[in-house]
DNA sequence: GGAAAGTTTCCACCCAGTAGAGGGTTCTTG
DNA sequence: CAAGAACCCTCTACTGGGTGGAAACTTTCC
């Protein structure tokens, strides 16, 4: 079948999960993951029952790669997604979103600081006990 | 029976779990969870089963806070407290461990940061598209 | 036509706990 | 001494974000 031979202004690429996941460098298990949560919604299935992707779901999953590598839950990023497929730009919504977790980001790299320090004093502690057992 | 009448240099105070919880702050559950890990050890049992802590442990529950609050892992923290408790006082190995932890931490920093700015990147990039579909 | 690669679904497992059921023990109070 | 509260036990099941494998189907290549 010339599935894609007539087509000319939308080639339509029909790329299936593991084109998917050669291009954007993720594992196929988790492609699925991402569809069966709702996350990714491939343009359609073939005959055959296989998903198939278009570049919208490749430019989806730059997003949520970038977002879930700072800690965006899974719900989180469906809420964010369903509003930018809703094609309302709602940038606002995004943006609170996005301003929360800088927040978040420099909580934990105080938290991160605080722990450098704390790991330091334990470190000493431990210190103080050195050689009165050791030679013992 | 007078458990502690005759016994004048350790009283071997014998804290049941409760009483830890309540001493180190931790849920009594995940208390359970570290002595099934082979975390915690408890000094004893009672006749009727209930683990008996002593002070030690609770020294142990300090470190096990502290270094889990810092994403040591299970294991890897039963390690830890293996050569702690075998007496050997080994800080050198204690020490590599912290100093590689404190390395991951001052890089997951840095990554922190890279996501800040790639945070800004992105929303910057939504920005982009402000207006042309949401007045529509 | 037949092997190899790709895809499907489903079920189980990982970590570090947490929740609840169902039952035994210890302490306090009448 | 009994009742009830508070405590403790084990066991099972669940969480989130995937990951691994099995068994069956489809596609591709020779």
């Amino acid at each position: 079948m010339a599935r894609q031979g007539s087509v000319s202004a939308k080639p339509a690429p029909s790329l299936r999960i593991g084109e998917v996941a050669r291009r954007t460098g993720l594992p196929v298990k988790t492609i699925r993951y991402y569809c069966d949560e709702g996350l990714l919604q491939p343009r359609a299935r073939s005959e055959s029952g296989y998903r198939l992707f278009d570049e919208e779901n490749l430019a989806e999953l730059t997003i949520i790669r970038s977002l879930r590598a700072m800690d965006v839950s899974i719900p989180e990023l469906v809420r964010i997604l369903e509003v930018r497929r809703a094609g309302v730009c709602n940038c606002s919504v995004l943006k609170d979103s996005i301003a929360a977790k800088v927040d978040s980001i420099n909580l934990r790299i105080d938290e991160l600081a605080a722990m450098k320090d704390e790991l330091a004093r334990l470190l000493n502690s431990w210190q103080d006990c050195g050689g009165s057992k050791a030679d013992d």
